[in-house]
DNA sequence: TATGCGTGGTC
DNA sequence: TGACCAAGCAT
């Protein structure tokens, strides 16, 4: 039996068949399951997109909302750029294809934030068409089962499991192939302690052979995070309400309502000192941040010129897109404060 | 080609 | 607990 049949009939039995954009399967749907994928575990995913098919069904409920309630939606789930990429594409879905999602490789790669693999995975997924990906599962997979070395990110490397992609992928039954692959890559071929022996294609797989399971794919080059610190303002008015601001539209947490920076603000008016929350330490991939907090209650609230900013009771305020920490903080504020709470809800 | 971009899971 | 990684893309 070839690669994709003996992939095909394991996948029958053990691959995943009941997620939820699998169910239901429609072009938008596949899609915006992908976008959402991108570096993101299956299990994180589930519950976004849940909530975020139910207020937008369709393409065009999504087309037509404001980029707010998107980010809101997408708030906790990171690489905000994805949230604003996939809001612009539904736009340019609906100014250039008659309101859906295009049917040509090219097309879809034109969209931003659909990238070689995602274009592919849709036109598999979505309408069966014979399209090789390589994602990180995929290329953990090939990497193994060609004895490719080398780390996936260099070029070099990438271009050698493109080949065996392309060579793989079989004619027919293109979304059920891209869909064992992966699974393959997520439950059986993991990252540490593969299960081989449930590998239904094992028996040629050059890293098992040759014992190399571990050491393939090549990893990352090593890198110490740099560490950096940063310190908000917590301003709050005589009513309680808390100061956001919205972030620049790139760099991190891009186009989310945060506290403002310290230094981006000056302030005048009367200040009370209120105490101070505890600093937080959030952890991103390519950096540490210590985040320092100032606690101020103001004799009024401020109008702030030049940046876009709302006076917001905490509760609105846990209804925009925030960062995680900055939700963390916020909760934590609303729960120890049951009077704010009690108002909040009067409202 | 290398870097920036989030967050959570895993061991 | 820190290191590593995840259905990658944009610049």
């Amino acid at each position: 039996m070839s690669f994709s049949e003996r992939l095909l009939a394991w996948w029958e039995r053990h691959g995943r068949h009941d997620l939820p954009w699998q169910t239901d399967r429609s072009p938008y749907r596949v899609w915006l399951s992908e976008i959402m994928l991108q570096q993101t575990q299956v299990a994180t995913a589930k519950p976004y997109f849940e909530r975020f098919t139910q207020r937008f069904p369709e393409l065009e409920d999504l087309a037509r909302a404001e980029i707010d309630e998107v980010l809101a939606l997408w708030s906790g789930l990171g690489y905000y750029a994805r949230a604003r990429n996939l809001h612009r594409s539904a736009e340019l879905c609906l100014e250039r294809h008659d309101g859906s999602l295009p049917e040509q490789a090219e097309a879809l790669q034109a969209l931003p934030g659909v990238g070689r693999s995602t274009a592919n995975a849709i036109l598999a997924q979505a309408w069966d068409r014979r399209a090789p990906i390589l994602d990180g599962n995929v290329k953990r997979v090939l990497a193994r089962h060609r004895a490719i070395a080398g780390w996936p990110g260099r070029s070099s490397v990438e271009k050698l499991l493109w080949q065996a992609a392309e060579e793989l992928t079989p004619d027919n039954r293109a979304a059920d192939y891209t869909q064992a692959i992966m699974d393959l890559g997520a439950t059986v071929c993991r990252p540490r302690n593969p299960d081989c022996r449930r590998c239904p294609v094992a028996e040629d797989c050059r890293a098992r052979i040759e014992g190399r399971t571990e050491e393939l794919p090549g990893r990352r080059p090593k890198k110490t995070r740099p560490r950096r610190q940063a310190e908000y303002l917590l301003l709050r008015d005589s009513a309680g309400r808390v100061l956001l601001e919205r972030r620049p539209p790139a760099g991190i947490w891009g186009g989310l309502w945060s506290l403002p920076e310290h230094d981006s603000l000056e302030l005048s008016g009367e200040l009370e000192p209120l105490p101070s929350p505890a600093p937080m330490e959030h952890e991103f991939s390519h950096f540490s941040l210590r985040l320092e907090f100032h606690h101020v209650r103001l004799d009024t609230a401020i109008q702030v010129e030049d940046r876009v900013t709302a006076w917001l009771n905490i509760a609105e305020a846990l209804e925009r897109g925030l960062p995680r920490p900055m939700r963390a903080l916020l909760e934590c504020l609303d729960e120890s404060d049951p009077g704010q709470a009690a108002r909040d809800r009067l409202r």
